[in-house]
Parts: C-alpha cells; sequence; structure tokens
DNA sequence: AAGATTTGACCCTG
DNA sequence: CAGGGTCAAATCTT
C-alpha cells in the first residue's frame, strides 16, 4: 500500500477530481450542442476527463498496470478449495452510506465485479469494487441501482472507506463530504421549459452505468438554455448514513432525505478555498470554449 | 497483450 | 431454500 498520504498530494488529488468534474460538465454541455458541429471540442473534453482520470490514478498510489486477474492453473480444483467468502452482514465491515444521486459518478474510479438482478427491483444492482483494491487493498465498494420510482437517479450504496488515497482521516473525510456535495446536480440554464430534471433528460443512460461508461460518461443533467438564462440550478441530493447493522435493510429501505434545491449565479461549487481556480475555470467555461485553450499544461 | 466487463456459478445468511 | 454478495473464466475492448 503505496498511497500517497502527504496534504499536498490531498489536494491535489481533490483539485484534479474537481477538474475532472468540470469537464465533465463541460462535454455534458458540448454533448448536446454536438449536433451544432462541436464534436471536435467533445473530443477535447473527453480528452480531459481521460487526463483527470490517470492523474487521479497516479495520486492514489497505484500503477497503471499489475490488475491482471489471476489465473487458477487447477481450473475447478481451485475452485473447490478457493477461500470461503464471507457475506457483509457479518464481516463487521464498516458502515453503510446511501447516496441518492443523478449519477453513478462519484469522483473515484470503480471496477465492476458483478450485477445481480434482486427480486421486486425493475433494475439489476450493480456492484462496484475500489480499482485499486489490489494494488492497495482499498476495500471500498459500493452498489449502484437505479431507482424504481425515477429511473434518472441511482441509489447508490458505499461500503468501507478508501485506503488507496487515505492517510489523512481529516482531508479524507473533507473530501468525501465535498464529494457528496458537489455530485448530484442539475444544471438547469433557466429553461422556459420547466425541465423536469428528472425526466426527458438526454444524458442519463440508463442502460450504460457500467464502470467503464461511468469514467469516461458525463454525469450531470444539463439543460441548454433556450431563452439566454444564465442561472444554473443545483440540485442537491441530501445523504444519510447508516449504520453497519442496519445495513441487511439495504440500499431501498434506507432513509434517503428529500432533495434540496439550491439556486445560484454562479457555478461556484463551494467555499473550498484551495480550489477557487476551478470555480472560475468552470464559469468562464464558455468563453473557454469559444477560444480554444491551449491544454499543454494538463498533459500527463 | 493487457486490462476491463460480463455472467454463470458458488457461497453465505436468514 | 431463497435471496443476495462475490468470484473468476470467458469475452470484449483498447
Amino acid at each position: 500500500m503505496a498511497a500517497l498520504v502527504t496534504p499536498a498530494a490531498s489536494v491535489a488529488s481533490e483539485l484534479v477530481a474537481r477538474g475532472r468534474e468540470s469537464a465533465a460538465v463541460l462535454e455534458a454541455l458540448l454533448d448536446d450542442a454536438s449536433t451544432q458541429g462541436h464534436g471536435g471540442i467533445r473530443e477535447l473534453a473527453a480528452e480531459i476527463l481521460r487526463c483527470c482520470d490517470r492523474a487521479l490514478a497516479a495520486l492514489h498510489g497505484a500503477p497503471a498496470t499489475s490488475r491482471k486477474r489471476k489465473s487458477e492453473p487447477d481450473g475447478a480444483a481451485a475452485a473447490q478449495t478457493r477461500p470461503r467468502r464471507r457475506m457483509r452482514a457479518s464481516s463487521g465491515l464498516t458502515a453503510a452510506r446511501v447516496e441518492k444521486r443523478w449519477t453513478a459518478e462519484d469522483g473515484f474510479i470503480w471496477r465492476k465485479y458483478g450485477q445481480k438482478e434482486i427480486t421486486h427491483s425493475k433494475n439489476p444492482r450493480l456492484y462496484f469494487r475500489c480499482t485499486y483494491k489490489h494494488d492497495s487493498g482499498c476495500p471500498a465498494t459500493r452498489q449502484v441501482q437505479q431507482s424504481d420510482d425515477d429511473h434518472s437517479l441511482y441509489i447508490i450504496t458505499y461500503f468501507g472507506d478508501h485506503t488507496c488515497c487515505q492517510g489523512d482521516d481529516g482531508a479524507v473525510a473533507a473530501a468525501e463530504e465535498e464529494d457528496v456535495k458537489m455530485q448530484p446536480f442539475v444544471i438547469n440554464f433557466g429553461s422556459a421549459t420547466t425541465a423536469s430534471s428528472t425526466s426527458g433528460s438526454p444524458w442519463q443512460n440508463s442502460d450504460d452505468i457500467d464502470g467503464r461508461s461511468e469514467i469516461s460518461r458525463s454525469p450531470q443533467a444539463v439543460c441548454l438554455p433556450e431563452g439566454g438564462g444564465d442561472e444554473l440550478r443545483v440540485k442537491v441530493t441530501k445523504v444519510e448514513t447508516t449504520s453497519s447493522d442496519s445495513q441487511t435493510a439495504g440500499p431501498t429501505a434506507a432513509h434517503l432525505s428529500p432533495s434540496a434545491e439550491v439556486s445560484c449565479a454562479s457555478p461556484a461549487w463551494d467555499p473550498l478555498s484551495i480550489c477557487l481556480e476551478w470555480d472560475q475555470f468552470v464559469e468562464s467555461s464558455f468563453d473557454f470554449v469559444s477560444e480554444f485553450i491551449n491544454f499543454d499544461g494538463i498533459v500527463l
């Protein structure tokens, strides 16, 4: 477990994560505008996302390679002797954290390891573990399931904390809290179409929440302006934490708070002082698009 | 070729 | 025994 644990690394990690979010928003915007010939710029935004992902991976202290699956030389015989698995309920793993989001994306890099049809549920439950489980022994896992009631909502249950980027508990806790605040949002540029952000969103991709697309795809639902509105509307879904003892109740039984809607004149996400530059970056994203900023500085 | 995803089977708990 | 969580071979993607 050779994760970077210095405060500087923690800050860098968070900055990159935030930059990635900004790029995701940009890509979403451009995606919608693709019919007007912004395909090349979209690709650029996608490249930013990829760069940020790689940077995060590096910061998390894991080599980009060596994740090859172990092969079982004895085939079926090996399966017979494989270690007995333990169910989470009895494993004493850390508490579950249930989130209800518009996107399955959360800034971490997950690897899908299973999918299961759940009884009395229309949508399958997807199982993810931290990409760095084997490299850093990171125990973090999560389950993602689309809401039966609202297909544009994802119910995400987190188990365990990320140790792959941990070391400074305070910093990590702050980062997680931050993540919760800034991830689940819907941007509405004051469209007259009341745009129920939960329906008809062009960005939701219910068939595509597997690990790969999660990393590469834009998470936010965005409505482009129709009449020149300039207000950004951020929808924040509150998050509750449940105890491990109540985990067996499952995500759908967990207590989810109703969403709170917040309107703001600018897309400044929150008052993290060290990240002001990114806020400015986002605010000027449209200008930057038209001027074709030089990305040399972010090449990794 | 290496790494990620899919998916059926295995295993555990209630 | 049913339901749910995880494993890992097969398959796909890059």
